[in-house]
DNA sequence: TGCAATTCGCTTTTTATTCGCTACAATCTC
DNA sequence: GAGATTGTAGCGAATAAAAAGCGAATTGCA
């Protein structure tokens, strides 16, 4: 992330201000500690710092600033920090430890394949058009799972399974779409979605 | 890609630079450094080095080069094999050319980082709770972008976004949700959304 | 009410970008 | 092989934008 060297100035009174007392420290002692004389200039400085998310604040709150430790953020693997959680008009509520996400976790030691998406089956499902399904390769499936099923030989769709009997229920997840009913015997499970990737352009 | 000798004493200034300060260099200290007197030399140098993707650098903002740490051209266990297409009641169309599939395809050499998605504001986006969307770390968005966003610097929100004159409107993607209109200077730009991954239990 | 935080308008300093120009080496084309 | 083209490397000057700063007025917790 671009810091300046002002903005690391900044950064690190803070961090040593705050070690030292306990407390994080009033804009005026920000001012003087950093031989500035309006608290403007401190509260623009604060405020661009938590923008770049190196730190927190509380809303007209004193002494309310939180200094957030560095991510690492190394770059090179697939593997994506994971900053929080986020949720319509609260704030991200962080994650506890360093944790993080990749391919690798939905794959693990699987044989894994993509496939992508056309059409609507899976709506409600929220699966659309252009997406990536992650398919394991696999023979059998579970109740509910959602897979890839070859009927009759040759129709391939993306379907949830279901076993009734010696019959088995492919069910779209598209209330306008009905449900495939065949003869286990027809039906040849090709793989389960494990995940579902989806970029935009 | 290659690159010339002249060019590697620029990385190797830059990282240099970087990892003794703390913050990156000027363009006045890089042209110092590497004993050039003028600006626009280095400009041109790290313009250059930007466009083969070994550096990261935000528009206009001062210091804010970012050096990529090299891509190993690891063979990738994370890359998936894209087998095809498939579409409800057709077959697997199968893919001409060996395609695959990956993050890198998503990340690129940008600086990304995932959040967990709660509740279903974005349900018609086909974003749901429990996804992990994947972010670019951004301070601009074009209009119709899904990005997330602080407002009055402490909720942060995952809405589409249009500008309206001096307003920003933040539209949830939930026919039961009402917009957010805001003044632009109360809204900042976290980063912008490039992708979306799914993990089915 | 009092104090700290926030906002407003404005100035200065620092930094990045663009333009026009020269020169050299490697490559492509005829 | 000569000529054209492209990419790297460099200069200085003009412009534009962001970062950093100020003082005063306002807002908002406690």
């Amino acid at each position: 992330m671009a810091i300046t060297r002002r903005q690391k100035e900044v950064i690190d009174f803070l961090s040593s201000f705050t070690q030292k007392n306990g407390y994080s420290p009033s804009y005026e002692e920000i001012a003087s500690g950093l031989g500035l004389s309006s608290l403007a200039t401190v509260h623009k400085h604060i405020t661009n710092l938590q923008n770049k998310g190196l730190l927190q604040r509380a809303h007209n709150r004193s002494r309310s600033i939180d200094v957030l430790p560095v991510r690492s953020g190394k770059k090179g693997s697939d593997r994506l920090p994971l900053l929080g959680r986020i949720a319509a008009g609260k704030p991200v509520e962080a994650i506890e430890s360093a944790e993080s996400i990749s391919l690798s976790d939905i794959i693990g030691n699987r044989e894994v394949f993509a496939l992508e998406v056309r059409g609507d089956s899976m709506r409600d499902e929220h699966i659309v058009s252009g997406d990536y399904v992650l398919v394991e390769r696999t023979r059998t499936a579970r109740e509910g799972e959602i897979i890839v099923a070859l009927i009759d030989g040759s129709d391939a769709t993306l379907k949830r399974f279901y076993r009734e009997g010696s019959m088995i229920r492919l069910q779209p997840s598209n209330t306008e779409m009905s449900p495939i009913y065949a003869p286990a015997a027809n039906v040849s499970i090709q793989g389960k979605v494990l995940g579902v990737l989806r970029k935009y352009a």
